[in-house]
Parts: C-alpha cells; sequence; structure tokens
DNA sequence: CGTTCTCTTGAGATCCCTCAACACCTGTGG
DNA sequence: CCACAGGTGTTGAGGGATCTCAAGAGAACG
C-alpha cells in the first residue's frame, strides 16, 4: 500500500518532459508551497482515474508512471509514460482525462492545483514555464500520432526505441544502452500494437543485427544508423 | 496568390480549440498590440512547412488549415484542423513542429512570437489563458490517439463525425447537419487510413442509415445515439 | 462540353491480429 | 535442491481488416 510523507523541504525539480529534445526547463516549486505531500505508489497503483475530479498535479520524483484511456471493451491507448522530473496533470482542467497509473514502485510529490494557481499569479516566469512545457508536451504527442497513424509495427517500434536512446543522452547516461521500464504489454499500447506483434518486432530487429537484447528491459542498440533510418520510415531499411 | 492587410483595430476573439467540449475560453489580443497584419490564404497555400523558424502565432479568423507532419516518402499524418477561433503555433518553441496549410480560401491574423512573450509578461491573466487552451489542446490530441491506436476505420470515422457535431452545437449551430469542410484525403490523413477506406466507411453508414449524404460535403446524421456508440466502440452497433 | 480533380467501388494482396502452445523467469514451499 | 505456480515473453498458423492497384462515376471549372 502507499505511504504518504509530509515534506516541507523545497523540492526544486529540473523539468525534463518525456522523450524531449528541447532545451532543459528549469522550473521551482516550494518557494510559496510549505508543504507539499510526497506520495509511494506500489507497482500497478493508481494516482487516479479517468473522469475523476482533479485536485493535484504531479511531479514524478521516482519510477515511471503511465497514462491511458480506456474505451469500453477494455482496448487501451497509453498516452505518455511521466519519467522523474515530469509533471502530471497539466493536460486537463478540471477532470482527468486519462488514468494515471505507476508501472513500478514510483515516487510522486503531490502539488494542489490550487498552489498552482497561486504560484502563477505571484510568481513571474512560472506561469510561462507551465506553458513552455505543456506546449513541449504537445509537441511530443503529435510526434507520437505521426507513430500511430502512419507508422508501421517496425518503424513504431524503432521510433520507440529511439526516443528511449534521446532521454539517456538527455539523462546524461549512454544512447546505445537502453533500459527499458514497461512491459511488452505496455509498449503495445503505447504503439498500438499487440504483445506479440511488438515481441515479434524485437525479435526481427535482433537477427538483423540492429539491436541486441541482454534482457528483456536491457536493449543493446548495435546499429543507431539503421535503427534511426526504420524510425524514419528510409525504405532502403526495411526489415523482413 | 495571399495579400497581407495592416490592420489598426483591436482583435478581441473568442478561443475554442478544435472538438473541444470545454468552456469557451475568452482570451483578448491587441491592447497592446497596435497593428496586426491579417493574410488572405488561398486553397493550398501554406502558412508555414515544419522546421522553419516560428515568427509567429497565428489566430484563424476564416476557414479551416490543417496542421500536418510528412515522412520521407510523402505519408502524412494530419495533426488538428484549426477552425476560426482557434490558435496555431502553441505548440511549438522556436521551430514549428509541423506544417500548416490552408484547406480552402482562409484568413489568419499573425501575431509576432515577441508580442505574445510582452502580453504574457504584462497582461495578468493572458498567459494563464494560453497555458488552459494549450492544456486543452492536448487533451484533445491524447484524444485522438485513442482513436488513431486503438479504434477501427468505422470508429475512427463516426468519432469524427461526433467530434464535428460536437463543434457545430458548441458553435450555435445544429448538430446533426454537418458541414464538413475537408476532404477525404485529409480525413484519411487526419484518421490514419486510407481515402478508399473512408470513402467505404461513409458508405457503410449511409447504408446502415446512420447518416444521410446530402453532399460529398455536407452529412445528416440520422441516428446521433447509434453513431456515438459506434464511436465509443460499443460491439452492439458494429457495422457490416 | 471537354478537362481535371475527387469520390466510389471492386478484386486481390498484405500486414497485423487472434488464438494457441510453449519457453522463460522468479519466488515459494516441500 | 527440486517441483511447481504464476506472470511474462516468444513463436507459429490462420484469419481478417485495411491497403494497394485499377477502373469508372461524379462534380467543378473554364
Amino acid at each position: 500500500m502507499s505511504t504518504n510523507k509530509h515534506s516541507t523541504t523545497t523540492a526544486i525539480s529540473t523539468i525534463t518532459p518525456w522523450f524531449s529534445n528541447d532545451s532543459i526547463d528549469h522550473v521551482s516549486f516550494g518557494h510559496t508551497v510549505t508543504a507539499t505531500i510526497e506520495r509511494d505508489l506500489d507497482e500497478h497503483e493508481h494516482l487516479f482515474l479517468e473522469g475523476e475530479d482533479q485536485t493535484h498535479v504531479y511531479l514524478v520524483v521516482e519510477g515511471v508512471v503511465g497514462l491511458y484511456k480506456l474505451l469500453a471493451d477494455g482496448r487501451r491507448q497509453i498516452s505518455t509514460f511521466a519519467y522523474p522530473g515530469d509533471i502530471i496533470g497539466l493536460d486537463s482542467i478540471g477532470v482527468h482525462g486519462n488514468s494515471g497509473e505507476a508501472l513500478s514502485h514510483a515516487v510522486v510529490r503531490c502539488i494542489p492545483v490550487n498552489a498552482i494557481e497561486k504560484l502563477i499569479r505571484s510568481e513571474p516566469g512560472f506561469g510561462q514555464a507551465l506553458l513552455y512545457l505543456t506546449a513541449s508536451e504537445l509537441a511530443e504527442t503529435r510526434e507520437q500520432m505521426l507513430s500511430l497513424g502512419r507508422k508501421s509495427a517496425a518503424e513504431k517500434v524503432a521510433t520507440f526505441l529511439i526516443r528511449i536512446s534521446r532521454r539517456s543522452v538527455a539523462m546524461g547516461q549512454t544512447g546505445s544502452l537502453l533500459s527499458i521500464p514497461m512491459k511488452r504489454s505496455e509498449i503495445a499500447d503505447f504503439l498500438g500494437l499487440t504483445i506479440e506483434t511488438v515481441s515479434r518486432t524485437f525479435t526481427k530487429l535482433k537477427v538483423a543485427r540492429v539491436i541486441r537484447l541482454r534482457s528483456n528491459s536491457q536493449v543493446e542498440v548495435l546499429e543507431m544508423e539503421k535503427l534511426s533510418g526504420i524510425a524514419e520510415g528510409n525504405s532502403t531499411n526495411v526489415i523482413h
């Protein structure tokens, strides 16, 4: 179960939207928020459900949180994965448009929406920072729409890996040894595919010696050029 | 070709993001912008191309502008359709992430980005209005991702029509007689389908007496309940 | 009243999904 | 230390929704 910890320390955070290739935006909380609650989430624990009233905005501190929408029959579309430093809840005004669930153990800092509104009014630049952050998220989301609407399974998976690689580099780590914090089913629901197709596509990339699987959650990129070529739909890099 | 008209009138606009079901946000320009340029666009004329430096934000005054991304081989994904009252360019900081093209004759008001920045600093509430606007657009985009990733052709087309209907109602018009300002190819590139599939799906909805086609750009919804049932993926409303 | 663009319809191909079996991994308890 | 169970990932075979290719019908326009 989850535990709540009150904290009086100021939370100053470097906000880097997932998959962002923009320069890093710095947004600081806490100067006027005297006490924000930090919350521990177990694997599969929900932070909120689609349709619920929005009470907080969340800053991911540790772990990865998935935002998703469901259809009546259970089909799921994962909208985004929120990594440490990402802010959750900027898309909705009043009511959550997505459900938010921890992929594994995670820690988030909960900021009440009224505190956000207060900060926007009191701290010059804060609102603008949030605007830029939301704008970047919109740009990322539209990039993902291109993948969902127009790319093949191989292109989708390659795009997914390239983005993880970029994020990895942005975090100061290597871009060729990637840790994949999500399961096949979550990758599938993010890319609009089935688990089987995701699995088969990983195998094809492996056989083509573009990647190597150290484990199910560790991918080594052997041919970065080829991978990004596939991601961008270059027909010379087609996999069979 | 396009004509540019200088204007000194204040442009006070009601901003309603496309497909929005949120309450209407009011944002006013012009109090500090003494002269904004209004621009006429011919059918298929581009406002900007993906990758270009962003110089302006645009307020659509008349007509519809499509934002799209291309893959190297020509595959296209339309990100959104901007209607009168919508603002274009809030997603990008510095460089355009999409190309913007008028679907038919259109008029836009051009607001220099530095004027926007000035307004954010000088007019309290302006930045917040833009934030809410961008947040709504993000929510809409994620709704569209569910369509692209997880819905069938019939569900996509039904969702598309329902959203046009909602927008129509929000504009004070009837929700059952819809005017469709885009061609089949544009609908296809928005929904991640081919023109042929879009055409066939319209025919199926027509045969099932859910809609009636007055012309290629005028759709009459005969069974709204059934249409929204299909849009939400209810298996009882499947079309064959 | 032809020219061109758009939309519709058909037939066959293809990519991905569905269903099914099996392999792998990890933790637990005998 | 092994047996087993449950969750997760892989692989195969077949089917189906959508795409591709192609022809023709309509609509718009000079």
